[in-house]
DNA sequence: ACATTATATTCTTTTTATAGAATATAGATT
DNA sequence: AATCTATATTCTATAAAAAGAATATAATGT
């Protein structure tokens, strides 16, 4: 599923670290292979993975058509969203009901 | 960090059908177990996980000490709303900002 | 054409995570 | 006391993830 991969994905902190720097400006892999301290290929295998996650994107500038910029995915964020709100409902649910039993309970 | 291990956590579909299970009410060991059709060391060892990433908490009941039961810990979403918050900013900030490179450069 | 650059892919090695089996511990039941 | 039950811990084997090195691809620059 998809919001597994996305977690998966945010699991690492290189990961994490990449969706952050993107977050700031989109990048080439070679600027984010550099601000991770991270061998190329290295990065660009997170990449991969960021994008399997439907997290990022690439595009290729015309200005030169070896270069593949990074950035967010607009609707990067939407699973993962629904997914803690879904989360907050039920834990809020659970937390009450736990509330209603230690009263019963003294 | 601690966000790291609750991504990581909740990473694993194991972890989070857990998750989803103790959402509906606290359960012993066993259940869980029995609800993930996975023997029980298997499930003591995520529950671990869980507990370490400061996601459920264990209890023991009075009646048998034991059972343990586990329970979401009601602040275990907390650095995850956060950090959910703080990448939803900086998504908008930057997708916002593409928006005006694009009308920029049509 | 040749060298260089940007990135991806493949292969190997190392590390980490997971499952599964066996055992340990501690408490309940008879 | 003996046995059974609930859970945790340890050990081993296996699978998956990660880094690193080497190579591939494709485009640029000379």
């Amino acid at each position: 599923m998809l919001i597994d991969r996305k977690l998966a994905a945010l699991g690492d902190p290189m990961r994490r670290r990449t969706v952050e720097l993107l977050g700031e400006r989109p990048l080439r892999v070679g600027e984010i292979a550099a601000a991770l301290e991270l061998p190329q290929p290295a990065t660009s295998k997170h990449l991969k993975v960021l994008r399997d996650a439907h997290m990022v994107e690439e595009s290729h500038p015309d200005y030169d058509a070896r270069v593949r910029i990074y950035a967010l995915r607009a609707d990067g964020l939407d699973d993962l969203k629904h997914w803690l709100q879904a989360a907050e409902a039920m834990w809020s649910r659970q937390l009450a009901a736990f509330k209603r039993h230690a009263e019963r309970n003294p």
